[in-house]
RNA sequence: GCCGGGGUGGCGGAAUUGGUAGACGCGCCGGUCUCAAAAACCGGUGGAGGCGACUCCGUGCCGGUUCGAUUCCGGCCUUCGGCACCA
């Protein structure tokens, strides 16, 4: 870091001999946010200017920034969220809304359990701690964050409603317990969701993960599933992408339902497809292996042994090995048919992997020569194929629409009219009906946990499972818990499993499972509205003012998990009564990653950047400077030592530009008019880009008008004009300038300048002389200049004279105020 | 395999109702100041050719539309994400 503070401090060498002496220089004027920063973090907090204030008529905004589990460090990905979400929110202010812009913390978790057991120290302490040091830096870097709305959800005033949201969706029938296969990753006795598994192993202690069959608690979000799914069409300030990865995940399949007889049982077998304009092509069917009915129908024939023992192969199968397209199909005959009702025949049965049981009814009908699966499939056990549509019988399954074949009185038709017309007959004969196939599943939330919300549930012998009574609320977590055992450490707690049952009195065991985190991040955006409620998870009134988010930031992994966890959420506690808002996020931006050397910061390949180097180096507004400047806003950003050098290099000529001697930088005769056209253009471009999140085009306007300023000079009207336009970007050194501009009021809390459209037209501009489409000169002219007055001056240039030479000309074509072409051909 | 976003100087990136490609910053080169350096300030900087005025080439590749294409259309290459046996 000598260059860094060589940078900084300017020092001053000399060299006698080999000493080398070193001495500051005293340079009173110049820009050292070292000395000035912390004074500001203090008077701010003592005005209370980052206070949300109170309903006014002003029109509200509400900024929102995805809060962090707490560390303990912040990481530039942090910071780059948060001064992202804090230029806004400045901007903002200063436009005259009332703005809310909160944070908080969403702290129960794994890590903090974790942490517990390495270094025998409770969570809650760990975890309290982090929070205390990853503030300090927030702080530290100006984020305008009104503290009195903090939320904090590992404390129990937070997790309460948690259980009370709980029962509510509970009471609706929205949150339900079904047995269900899991990921499981033994050395760490709980499951896993799908997100901490990679590459089929536990992210943890790496060993392979397992399926096993829980009772597990759920919430019912596929009831919105449709609701959600048409909700992203509102949606239009989502980045397309997020919405495409939701639609997917969601993923709405219209098909038919049809009931096969099966021979001699008397049992139908129902599957479900998308193409039933393919029935006639049916030529064996294939059931999950852990089909209810499987074990029913192979008992008892040649087939039940090897039957067995597929099935028990399939269940230790991960679902990662389960749902990888590239595995070889296997499977087997269970001995029984189905009937087909389009032609009587019987086809054979079967079990294979490959169909998966909580999708549909974990049976489908298999049309080889049309299905890219069932093709594979049946060239592997030589089953028969039969061709529906023509272009069918290649070397791999026609999949297209065409023409319909071999198919009773339905051929000839075409299959895309079939396919809506089968669908008909097939309810009017009864043979099955229309059905809507979604591919969301239901939230598993259940975590054999320590750190997370306990579920308000307890089991009594008599009663059964029962809901803890709003009254007892909230269930806190104990605190005389031992993290050495392995597993979750509440089983070990009697004190905390041992209870009554709220119905009948007698002994009954509390539910030892803790929900998901993601329960707590599906609605902390709500609390923020009224987040030392004690009566209530939020006020109904407080959040229809606030809601929804105009504007939310975050990273896009969050794209379908969070994003969609919270729109459940939100729709679910609005059936509630809750409150009445439908979307919880009117304004999305997803940003992009801070890399270095062309890979994600990150501890193991050691290319970190730890924010407080840099702001004790350079200060809060180089650091944030440096991020808004360094690439658009949702591209990764390139972590750049000398791009910071030159941030840093920028605010202290801004500095200089407005402290050092005022005839130094006075405004040159004549030119006044000029400032005032740069000064109402850089309000323009700046307040226009602050709008797209085009921070970095902002910013290099702002340099553009410094640079101007350096060449021509300035006025006081002009500093104090590039000051407030600053403000959003670099808070300190802005509030820093203002006050020596004498103004007693902070610039936060000032009006945002307002341009004159008049003051930026330029009424002499450039235009270009192209011959051919080339170009061939340029002329300094009247904005008004008319084309024959242009052609006339074109004409007399000699640079456009030396290609008209020989040519004769066609056309010519007039752009005002850009340009003429002139069309020529040789003669 | 399917879906989506990118490919512009040495680098980060500007500019698209089609109209001066490379704003701004970094780096580099030169100048002023200094005994010297740093800092600061000023200037230059896409490539090739030419002493020069200038000329040609140039936005991943190939074609098309147009007076004119980084921008629109068709076909590729490449890269980064997401999803991936969902019937």
């Amino acid at each position: 870091m000598a260059v860094t503070y060589a940078l900084i401090f300017r020092f001053e060498t000399t060299f006698i001999g080999n000493v080398i002496l070193v001495k500051q220089r005293n340079l009173p004027m110049d820009y050292r946010p070292l000395e000035n920063e912390e004074k500001w973090i203090h008077v701010w907090a003592k005005e209370g200017l980052n206070k949300t204030q109170a309903h006014s008529d002003k029109p509200k905004y509400y900024v929102l920034e995805m809060f962090p589990y707490p560390s303990g460090k912040l990481h530039m990905g942090h910071v780059r969220n948060y001064t992202l979400g804090d230029t806004l929110a400045r901007f903002k202010r200063m436009q005259g809304f009332q703005v809310l812009h909160p944070m908080g913390y969403d702290s129960l978790g794994l890590p903090a359990e974790n942490a517990a057991k390495a270094h025998h120290i409770h969570p809650e302490t760990w975890t309290l701690a982090k929070i205390e040091e990853m503030k300090a830096q927030q702080v530290r870097l100006g984020f305008s964050y009104d503290w009195e709305k903090e939320v904090v959800t590992c404390l129990p005033t937070y997790y309460r409603w948690n259980q009370w949201l709980f029962l509510q969706l509970y009471k609706k029938g929205l949150a339900y317990k079904k047995k269900a296969p899991v990921n499981w990753c033994t050395p760490c006795q709980t499951v896993l969701a799908n997100e901490q598994v990679e590459d089929g192993k536990c992210w943890r202690c790496k060993t392979m993960v397992t399926s096993k069959e829980l009772e597990q608690w759920f919430f019912k979000i596929t009831h919105y599933a449709d609701d959600l799914l048409k909700g992203l069409d509102m949606l239009s300030g989502w980045p397309e992408k997020v919405r495409l990865m939701q639609e997917n995940w969601i993923g709405r399949s219209e098909g038919v339902q049809i009931y096969f007889q099966v021979q001699n049982k008397p049992e139908t077998l129902t599957i479900f497809t998308t193409r039933p304009d393919t029935v006639y092509g049916i030529t064996y069917m294939v059931l999950a292996p852990e089909h209810p009915k499987v074990l029913e129908w192979v008992k008892d024939t040649p087939y039940e042994s090897d039957a067995l023992a597929y099935i028990k192969k399939a269940k230790q199968k991960t679902k990662i090995d389960r749902t990888d397209a590239k595995q070889k199909k296997e499977g087997m005959f269970i001995g029984q048919y189905a009937v087909s009702p389009f032609t009587n025949e019987a086809v054979p049965i079967w079990i294979s992997d490959y169909v998966l049981m909580d999708y549909a009814q974990g049976a489908v009908m298999a049309v080889p020569a049309h299905d890219a699966r069932d093709f594979e499939f049946a060239k592997m056990y030589n089953l028969p194929m039969k061709i529906v549509i023509e272009g069918g019988g290649g070397d791999e399954a026609y999949t297209q629409p065409g023409v319909i074949i071999n198919s009773d009185s339905y051929t000839g038709m075409s299959s895309l009219e079939f396919k809506a017309l089968i669908a008909l007959d097939i309810e009017k004969k009864g043979f099955g009906k229309k059905h809507v196939q979604f591919r969301l599943r239901d939230w598993l939330l259940s975590r054999q946990r320590y750190w997370g919300t306990p579920i308000p549930i307890v089991y009594c012998e008599a009663c059964g499972p029962v809901p803890v009574p709003e009254s007892q609320l909230p269930i806190e977590l104990p605190k005389d818990v031992e993290f050495k055992w392995e597993g979750n450490p509440l089983d070990h707690s009697a004190a905390f499993t041992h209870t009554l049952c709220p119905t009948c009195g007698k002994g009954a065991r509390r539910e030892t499972d803790t929900m998901d985190t993601f329960v707590d991040s599906s609605w902390y955006f709500l609390r923020y509205c009224s987040p030392s409620d004690a009566t209530q998870p939020f006020s109904k009134n407080e959040a229809n003012a606030w809601l929804p988010v105009d504007q939310y930031i975050g990273g896009v992994e969050h794209a379908v998990l969070h994003l969609l966890y919270a729109r459940f959420f939100t729709r679910a506690l609005r059936d509630l009564g809750l409150h009445d808002v439908e979307e919880p996020f009117q304004r999305l931006l997803t940003q992009g990653m801070v890399i270095k050397d062309g890979a994600k910061m990150s501890k193991s390949l050691g290319n970190t950047v730890d924010p407080s180097v840099i702001i004790n180096a350079y200060g809060a507004d180089t650091a944030r400077l440096f991020i808004l400047f360094g690439a658009p806003v949702e591209r990764d950003l390139e972590w750049s030592d000398t791009g910071v050098e030159g941030s840093f290099r920028f605010l202290g000529r801004v500095f200089r530009l407005c402290t050092e001697h005022r005839d130094k930088y006075a405004l040159q005769p004549n030119k006044e008019r000029e400032l005032q056209k740069q000064l109402h253009k850089t309000i323009q471009k700046v307040t226009q880009d602050i709008g797209s999140f085009s921070y970095n085009t902002a910013i290099s306007k702002l340099m553009e008008l410094v640079n101007f300023m350096y060449m021509n000079g300035t006025t006081q009207q002009g500093v104090e004009t590039l000051v407030l336009l600053l403000a959003p970007f670099a808070p300190f050194i802005s509030e820093e300038l203002w006050n020596c501009f004498g103004y007693k009021s902070s610039v936060h809390k000032a009006t945002w300048p307002i341009f004159d459209p008049a003051l930026t037209v330029d009424d002499v501009i450039t235009m270009v002389i192209q011959v051919n489409g080339k170009i061939r000169d340029s002329l300094e002219v009247s904005a008004e200049i008319t084309q024959e007055t242009l052609e006339k001056a074109a004409l007399e240039s000699e640079k456009v004279q030396k290609f008209l030479e020989k040519h004769t000309i066609i056309k010519k074509i007039f752009v005002p105020k850009k340009l003429l072409n002139i069309v020529v051909k040789p003669e």
